[in-house]
DNA sequence: AAGATTACGTACTGATAGGTACAATAAGCG
DNA sequence: CGCTTATTGTACCTATCAGTACGTAATCTT
């Protein structure tokens, strides 16, 4: 049984050409055209492989979730380092990657849903988005469930608030990526919220 | 000289309704027959009244700057209020206006902001967003200048880096309005990072 | 009432959106 | 080599985009 002519693309660099126009210009905003120009293929070659647009939206997005913001995750988990201490390597690690030169500015997230409201995004590429963008919160929040550093300092009674409260920050940090400011000015954003933690009961 | 038919429409109440579609859709998303439609005219009526679709956007961001975003300002100057009472009170009526059911959810500057790193807003009204987008951190930091309160807690030294942060958790906030969280997750988060702005030196 | 002026509604423009039909090309198998 | 299978490139589809031409309807001034 013959098996047919080879791609003569490499599959997983044309997705990740495909993150990186959806990451600068969101959903809606990322054109076939541009995208299979970036991606280096033609339309016809786009959905044999992918299906549509949606699909590829889809593969993309799980494509920067598992190669953009579940390595930072590891922060959280380091030996031997205080727990204040392990939220803030993560935290700074998201923002060094919001603020990257060689990725466009600002979270893939966030962009792309800020057009889920319009319904300017297809359903179930909008219902992975929402339960994406959950997962660092729901992180955070188990880590301070669990953590026995987290209960000696009485934050594990107020865990979702303060993990909701550093997802927001990250959050406002990806806007502020994208509006242009230098990444020196979020760092000691991060470390007054951080301090804010350490000092309440 | 005869001055010709009458407008069959109310102009402040037709940009009133644009500013919710691009409140809603963003630059991009927002299609002239939507806008139209919304603003109760057709598209020859909307160009000889406001001139293109950017032109349309410039009048519809001011109207909201001066309508949605000014007037929590007047918190931040209420006499005999203390300090980080006025800046929480000024906060809380912004996030209560992100989340407020009768408007879209979110911010209508972070929304259109977060199109113009991918080049689909015209120069003109990108500019414009850029300048409005800093109006809040600029007030703060001045008022942390300026006020004599600011100086005995010791704020005024950072007042930079003070308004910085919480202008990141304002956009957070918007972040997460857009996400569908629920309002009253928000406020203890403006209560922890305002307390944590009070508790340092 | 006549004429000038302005707005309205319909119907259109060229460009581009997402998506596809089809013929040509390249690979494996017998 | 011939056959089958799969990919490629071109050229096209319909729908919608932002924007406009033009005839009709309404309001003013004289």
């Amino acid at each position: 049984m013959a098996s047919g002519r080879k791609k003569a693309f490499n599959e997983s660099q044309a997705l990740e050409a495909a993150m990186h126009v959806f990451w600068s210009k969101g959903y809606v905003g990322a054109s076939l055209s541009a995208l299979t120009d970036s991606m280096g293929i033609n339309k016809p070659s786009m959905y044999s492989t992918f299906g549509n647009k949606e699909a590829l939206f889809i593969k993309s997005t799980s494509h920067y979730v598992e190669s953009q913001m579940k390595p930072h995750l590891q922060h959280l988990y380091q030996a031997n380092v205080p727990l204040l201490t392990r939220i803030k390597n993560y935290m700074l690690s998201i923002v060094s990657m919001q603020f990257n030169e060689e990725s466009p500015k600002g979270c893939y997230l966030v962009l792309c849903q800020s057009e889920l409201a319009g319904g300017e995004v297809p359903e179930a590429a909008s219902e992975l988005l929402q339960e994406l963008d959950d997962l660092p919160k729901v992180v955070i929040a188990d880590l301070l469930n669990s953590d026995s550093e987290a209960k000696q300092l009485g934050l594990d009674t107020r865990s979702n608030e303060i993990a909701l409260t550093l997802y927001t920050v990250l959050k406002g940090s990806a806007s502020m990526a994208r509006s242009g400011i230098a990444q020196e000015q979020m760092l000691p954003v991060v470390d007054n919220v951080i301090a804010g933690l350490a000092t309440r009961h």
